[in-house]
RNA sequence: GCCGGGGUAGCUCAACGGUUGAGCAACUGUUUUGUAAACAGUAGGUUGGAGGUUCAAAUCCUCUCCCCGGCUCCA
């Protein structure tokens, strides 16, 4: 064990042991409430709670009073290993805690012999506080926990073990670090993510909107939102070109039998938005393309010579998600997804997936996005929530382990992440102040084309069975487009900003000779925009400093008389000629800058 | 959908049973400016919507729509 790992198992401690004293602070406030489950997390810990009366945020001051109270007195953490009488004894108005006593207890009785030996129900007690336990506390909780190295954050509620059929807990999270400066530059780095707020910048900078008329989950993109969008889109087809890619088109709408076809009408069929026709026929709106795409591919038989096929189209997609799952561009009801389908023999698969993969990294390197990889596979204890058979998944998984191990890349495997139709690679990238956010993927599909009959013509004149790759490399343009927005905090990079320039002349007798830069600008494609008002020369820097627009071009009487202009950057002011300032815009935008 | 917190002018917020207010933005004049906001004036609201309690509701209650933080879900 390294020295860090020793201390974030110390942390841990002091979190759970934290999540300990939580507990001990309600029973005390609130002495009919049922304790649960307390485990430490990520940046602190919580405990769930079934109270009699609902709290509300006001109560979580005086609960962290009595908790800052209690650890005076916490010393020494003791504990006893208890049958499972007596611990059912103890808790006997508790079905929670009466709950995990049989779960322990049903281990304990299992087969395997080592693993239930490890399994014991232990009670540990800390002051005036026992709970059933499994342990990892700090020793000395009051020597060991700075008194303000934690606070409580916020209730939340949550289901018991997480099942939503479930009664509703109230969960009360705590933020806990080693020391109080810790503490605070984690709330100081969580205050910065709000400032960066996809949602408050998309409208400051006039990039998005909601109507309440329209409604929830359905975005309205602005001129400029419009234009990145199909910014980020040219980019990707650009990325494509090589590999053979092509455009199709398809109707937004289907018949149900498409999906019952596919088998996500049985899977998903609470999430369609559904129409029903006149005549009584049932259609859906589409919330993913696959299905259209196959029909397409199925229009003619195919000889192997004649494969890849490389559909792709950039188009949207609607799921009636549920309204509390909403979050504005992050998961929205119709989002627009940048969607290919290779359509190839299962030898083939390898190399069309390497081409998909050096397509992701192309895109995410001009982002300055780092790339982790998940290899997202089935839960074969729970076989019904995937289609077709074991075989099949085997030789898709193994396929994409192969291509996960051979690329240099940091890799983690994960059970029960695939689709209920093939298992995926997953990218998950890592934005500017050190969020993760799962991006593209790439999916080794052998279920579509069986349920499709989806054949080729192999060299000796056989029916043979194909295989589907699933690819987006942004996913949804709209989820790429917050996630982008959060990583530049809107100070996006030239080749990407809705407005690149912006002119301010000095004097009204300055206008026409800014008029001509505006011209020559424009008509090399550049994104410019001429700050002729009557505000302040001040005022009007300012305003297209605060629209974040890379270069504010500052044109008055030493500029006419040099024959240069003031470019002010974001970080530094420079004179050059038009010329060379156009030049330098080519050359940001042609190199992705 | 569920739990908790919210919704007052375009934005940020105040008023918390007793005539809805401020700053910024907008608009109109004046000002022609060399870098963190020129000056003056005007307009802007069924306090998200619908019911109810009250002499009186932005304020209290019920329903509904929308937003935020979680939970569940995420093809």
């Amino acid at each position: 064990m390294d020295k860090r790992e020793k201390k974030s198992e110390k942390l841990q401690n002091q979190r759970h042991t934290l999540a300990h004293l939580l507990a001990s602070a309600v029973l005390e406030l609130y002495p009919d409430t049922k304790t649960t489950i307390g485990p430490s997390i990520d940046d602190g810990f919580y405990y769930d709670f079934d109270f009699s009366s609902p709290i509300g945020d006001n109560d979580l001051r005086k609960i962290e009073k009595k908790m800052r109270e209690n650890l005076k007195s916490w010393t020494e953490f003791t504990h006893e290993e208890k049958t499972a009488e007596e611990a059912k004894e103890y808790f006997k108005d508790n079905l929670y805690k009466l709950e995990l006593i049989d779960e322990v207890e049903q281990r304990r009785s299992a087969d395997d012999k080592a693993l239930a030996d490890k399994e014991k129900i232990t009670f540990y007690t800390c002051g005036n506080f026992t709970d059933l336990c499994r342990g990892g506390h700090v020793e000395n909780p009051k020597k060991e926990i700075a008194p303000d190295s934690f606070q409580l954050d916020r209730l939340a509620g949550a289901y018991w073990r997480g099942d939503e059929k479930n009664k509703m807990l109230t969960r009360i999270y705590g933020l806990a670090f080693d020391t109080k400066e810790e503490l605070s530059a984690y709330t100081i780095q969580r205050e910065e993510a709000i400032k960066r707020d996809h949602k408050k910048l998309g409208r400051e900078l006039d990039i998005f909107l909601f109507s309440d008329l329209v409604g929830s989950g359905l975005p309205l993109w602005t001129p400029k939102g419009t234009l990145m969008r199909n910014i980020l889109d040219d980019f990707v087809w650009s990325l494509r070109a090589k590999y053979g890619y092509e455009k199709v088109e398809i109707p937004h709408i289907t018949k149900k039998d498409l999906y019952i076809t596919s088998g996500h009408w049985d899977k998903y069929a609470d999430d369609l938005f559904r129409i029903t026709t006149r005549e009584g026929h049932e259609f859906a709106m589409k919330p993913m393309n696959c299905p259209h795409h196959t029909q397409i591919y199925n229009r003619k038989q195919w000889s192997y010579k004649e494969l890849p096929q490389r559909y792709a189209s950039t188009t949207m997609c609607y799921r009636d998600e549920q309204s509390g799952e909403l979050s504005g561009l992050s998961r929205a009801r119709a989002f627009t997804q940048d969607d290919a389908h290779v359509f190839c023999r299962i030898t083939d698969a390898k190399e069309e997936i390497q081409k998909i993969w050096n397509i992701v990294h192309s895109f995410y390197d001009a982002f300055g996005l780092e790339l982790k990889l998940r290899l997202s596979l089935r839960d074969p204890a729970i076989p019904e929530k995937y289609l077709g058979n074991k075989n099949h998944w085997d030789k898709a998984e193994a396929v994409l382990r192969e291509i996960a191990k051979e690329n240099k890349i940091e890799y983690f495997e994960a059970i029960g992440e695939a689709a209920f139709y093939a298992p995926k690679l997953d990218f998950m990238a890592k934005d500017s102040i050190g969020r993760e956010w799962q991006v593209a993927t790439i999916q080794l599909d052998v279920n579509m084309p069986e349920r499709f009959d989806l054949y080729c013509i192999n060299e000796r004149g056989e029916q043979e069975r194909i295989v589907m790759i699933h690819a987006a490399i942004m996913g949804s343009i709209e989820r790429f487009l917050s996630i982008i927005i959060e990583h530049y905090a809107g100070a996006f990079p030239t080749w990407l900003a809705p407005v690149q320039v912006s002119i301010v002349p000095v004097r009204e007798n300055h206008i026409e000779e800014a008029q001509k830069v505006y011209n020559t600008l424009k008509e090399n494609d550049i994104r410019v925009e001429l700050e002729d008002g009557d505000e302040s020369l001040g005022k009007r820097i300012n305003h297209a400093k605060a629209q974040k627009i890379p270069y504010v071009v500052v044109l008055g009487d030493k500029e006419v008389s040099s024959g240069t202009l003031t470019i002010e950057g974001r970080e530094s002011k420079t004179e050059m000629s038009a010329e060379d300032f156009l030049a330098k815009l080519k050359e940001e935008i042609k190199e992705k800058k």
